[in-house]
DNA sequence: TTGAAAGCGCTAACAT
DNA sequence: ATGTTAGCGCTTTCAA
């Protein structure tokens, strides 16, 4: 009574003794070693496929001890675009190659962020995407040292290659739009430097100010923890100083949305009563009228390298023998693959122009 | 010379080697078995964090051929924040159970769809929360149906209990709202009836229309796969008509801001040209001014309750002992737990007025 | 309450 | 080119 079939209950024992060969044989024939005469082989996948054999992949990875069947992606957030896009295409180009992603979300707590590291570890990843949190701990350091990982977005200073979007420019030539524009007085809204990011972020605009014969000093900058709550806050202090910024900047992704809607809660017409420029991709800001003038992510672009350098890594790794004593992992292999920058640019909306007259 | 540790190297074997007991014991009171000597328990939990013990999951789950370690979490599209923020909010409580999330995007491929639920079922795991593509293959509903399944935003008809949203009452106020305001053409861009939402939605929209006494039959309808692509052709299709709807209603979170934009681009002023009601987190279009009239959906409440019911069907499913002859998965237990309905709502922006004069 | 030993399903030496 | 045989690291009967 072959009615239902008794789903995936098929093994490599079962192929095995169906075709009279050892299991061995079938594995090898299944993961296409050449040593296999030919013809067997594809009896063997055939046969393999009309029983609807489907690997276990526990039992592989656990077997085989180096194996890429899982990859770990670890990011604080994922309700903003700027990592959800990253992480579907990153999804996309790992399953390609056989490879299951998992997600995890740390909410950039640095304990929650080392647990999942270890769980991650405990499962055996390839490799894993990571975009540390505000404060890594020591321990997780440790962890990610001890792996194949790429960063993006944020770096943690663990001698891995990372893909970063390179905001030197634009960010800077965003203050020198606006200060060619006349305005004196620039607020900066950012992310706090405890963020790799974060840092970087805050040179490019003071570089641009000096540029542009400003005094980086005398900028009102706010720097924040990437929080949505916290982008509104920041608006009221800056627009309620005494020498009231003219213009406004924002460094960082999840902060611009927030920060635009406040400044439009408060009734100020861009650019007449205010000029801004936010942070991330057009398309989230195109409702505005005038639509926002943008330091524009590449995003799609810096999701597709993070995944490719992963893969990259992962084969590239000649994994140690284990039970050899030999020096942990040397740093060199690290440092051959190198990180991958990719530039930002400013587009030009129409939420900047002349300051308003005093 | 114990300067570097050796990384995730102990295995309850040494454990059991250096505590002098067996490898069972250390099993038992790392697993939290009742049957161990409490004294004992805690000192081998001790000596396991101790030396930094870290369990295999892929032994674990693979030993213990039921465990909850991996649940996939099948999805169309990630980049649309209907999707992205279902996933972090499921990863984050699955992560609090000690689960991890494989995530996997369809692309809205049924062939791709299939490859990913075998991949998972290869992993074998606990479950999968899945918000299937729009033609599921005859293959894929079988894996599916042989799982603990809970079905999000879209189902597949394969009797897993599911989490909707409820948009029949939002989406024909939205109707009812337009047609008091005066509108007679009212035009409707939703989602292919191919998908289970987009049918549902499509008779909310129809329903709203009868009972403020119009024609169903006579509405401008555009249904469509929810590509981003698809919504200007729409919006430029029904206001190009010799009848051109004075109003329209989006039925689809991926279909919203592009119409949205679309609009704006076309120079139409709402609601002075054109009322306008589009569909999800009004968050999306707070930009706009006036802010859009919104069918505001609860993502985040979906995202828990999904995460919540999976949990709760991977728990109570009593695994069927391997080689029992028993008559598979007796439906009996889908069915007792029932599906979820969350309601959205209709959130009023400035986006609709009366039609203008003829 | 604890231990010995048999797997989980696969891959990888080592033989042949 | 194929088979034999150990494991991978854990859980789980079955005995004691």
């Amino acid at each position: 009574m072959p009615a239902r079939t008794r789903r995936a209950e098929v093994g490599v024992v079962d192929l095995a003794r169906e075709l009279g060969v050892s299991t061995a044989t079938v594995s090898r024939a299944l993961n296409g070693s050449d040593t296999v005469r030919p013809e067997l082989a594809a009896r063997i996948r055939e046969h393999a496929s009309a029983r609807g054999y489907v690997a276990n992949r526990l039992a592989r990875a656990l077997s085989s001890n180096t194996s890429r069947a899982f990859v770990g992606f670890v990011i604080p957030y994922v309700d903003t675009p700027a990592y959800s896009a990253v992480a579907a295409e990153c999804a996309r180009l790992l399953s390609a190659d056989g490879t299951q992603m998992i997600l995890t979300i740390t909410e950039n707590d640095p304990q929650r962020e080392l647990a999942q590291l270890q769980d991650l570890v405990a499962t055996r990843v390839a490799g894993v995407i990571v975009s540390p949190s505000s404060g890594v701990l020591e321990r997780s350091r440790e962890l990610l040292r001890d792996l194949p990982t790429v960063e993006f977005h944020r770096s943690a200073d663990i001698g891995a290659p990372g893909v970063f979007s390179d905001d030197g420019q634009s960010l800077s030539d965003a203050v020198g739009h606006l200060a060619a524009l006349g305005h004196r007085r620039i607020g900066y809204i950012g992310q706090s430097e405890a963020i790799s990011n974060g840092a970087a972020r805050l040179r490019a605009v003071r570089r641009g100010a000096q540029r542009a014969g400003l005094d980086p000093d005398a900028m009102a900058t706010r720097l924040l923890e990437p929080d949505a709550r916290n982008g509104p806050r920041a608006v009221r202090e800056l627009l309620e100083r005494a020498d009231r910024p003219t213009a406004l900047v924002v460094g960082g992704g999840t902060l611009s949305m927030p920060v635009a809607r406040e400044i439009r809660a408060m009734g100020l017409r861009l650019p007449e009563d205010l000029s801004l420029i936010v942070y991330g991709d057009p398309s989230w800001f195109a409702l505005s009228d005038p639509p926002l003038t943008t330091v524009s992510v590449r995003y799609p672009e810096l999701a597709g390298r993070a995944a490719r350098l992963l893969l990259a890594r992962i084969s590239g790794s000649t994994a140690d023998a284990p039970g050899s004593d030999r020096v942990p992992s040397e740093p060199v292999a690290s440092e051959l693959v190198a990180s991958e920058l990719v530039a930002s640019e400013l587009v030009h909306g129409g939420s900047t122009g002349p300051p308003p007259g005093p």
